[in-house]
DNA sequence: GCGAAAAACTTGACGTGTCAACGAATAGCC
DNA sequence: GGCTATTCGTTGACACGTCAAGTTTTTCGC
């Protein structure tokens, strides 16, 4: 764990071009890991559902949808992931889907009382998570690191080479 | 697209809690996902391996790792995915494994002349787009975003609810 | 109305990531 | 030496994520 293999600082290896921890996709990489983890096993851990399926339930809850293409762009989840966790909630009796519409390709999704009520349970947990996570920072830090992910979200998406 | 369901500000629902461009583990989540997407597109029009086989690669290509426990640890990745990578990259001769040593559990892994090759071609594209990433943030902004993240970290591990 | 295009969802295939159980080999203790 | 614990790696199971092709239903242009 202390010194590893030739200590030659300019070898002809690479280790001076990508020492891995400086690297900000690997950080947030491990970053988004972790807090993956903590969801999940909070989740978990209350008796709840996967993750994934908790956020699709959330933006339901929400009100923010009510048709698997509302989730899809609410929450920009992939729209088959959705097709599926939808599929899987609503076996589990946590939604329902209403066809009584007259457009027969939509599922108008609500949920059961079933569904409200773990909801309703874990929000306050989640909740607390995100204050936790962000508690240690001021206003003004939020506001800058929320500014900073804005600027990599702009760079994050057309590349040229 | 425009307005939606019910126009109560203050319902019965939840969307006032979870207001989601908001929420941090959200906007991470997105934007780790699209720097995926950007990689793994990169990687791939550049004749590449998927993203995961990359970051091994990487790994054994700095001389940081010569194991699959070495690159567990350096790089913090599932030993299980790792093991099997390792044995996709084999068959697909980027790397070979000599067993030559006393302690049989062990496979040292070694680039081969492809595997390094491939390497050295997309290195210099990689480390462009690092470049692209963080191009607009000063460097006082990169150490704060890198401070942030490392606070992050922090709080992301232990949660007792 | 009728045929082509588009919308909403489904399905298949594959890659990624995590966890836990397992097997083989080695190290440590007596 | 022999028993146990540990280490390195493999394997199985499952959740997560992405992409593309396929179905059914509706819409649009004519």
């Amino acid at each position: 764990m202390s010194d590893n293999k030739n200590q030659d600082p300019v070898s002809s290896d690479l280790s001076y071009v990508y020492p891995l921890a400086s690297v900000l996709t690997y950080r947030l990489s491990k970053l988004q890991a972790r807090l993956n983890a903590q969801a999940a096993d909070l989740l978990r851990r209350h008796g709840g559902v996967p993750l994934a399926h908790w956020r699709v339930l959330l933006v339901l809850s929400s009100g923010l949808a009510t048709t698997q293409k509302e989730i899809v762009e609410m929450a920009a989840f992939d729209k088959g992931q959705v097709s599926r966790i939808v599929e899987r909630l609503i076996e589990e009796e946590f939604l329902v889907s209403e066809s009584e519409i007259d457009d027969k390709r939509i599922r108008k999704l609500k949920l059961t009382a079933a569904g409200e009520q773990m909801i309703s349970r874990l929000i306050p947990l989640m909740q607390q998570r995100q204050e936790h996570l962000v508690g240690t920072f001021s206003e003004a830090e939020k506001k800058q690191l929320f500014e900073f992910l804005d600027r990599l979200d702009e760079v994050s998406g057309k590349m040229s080479l």
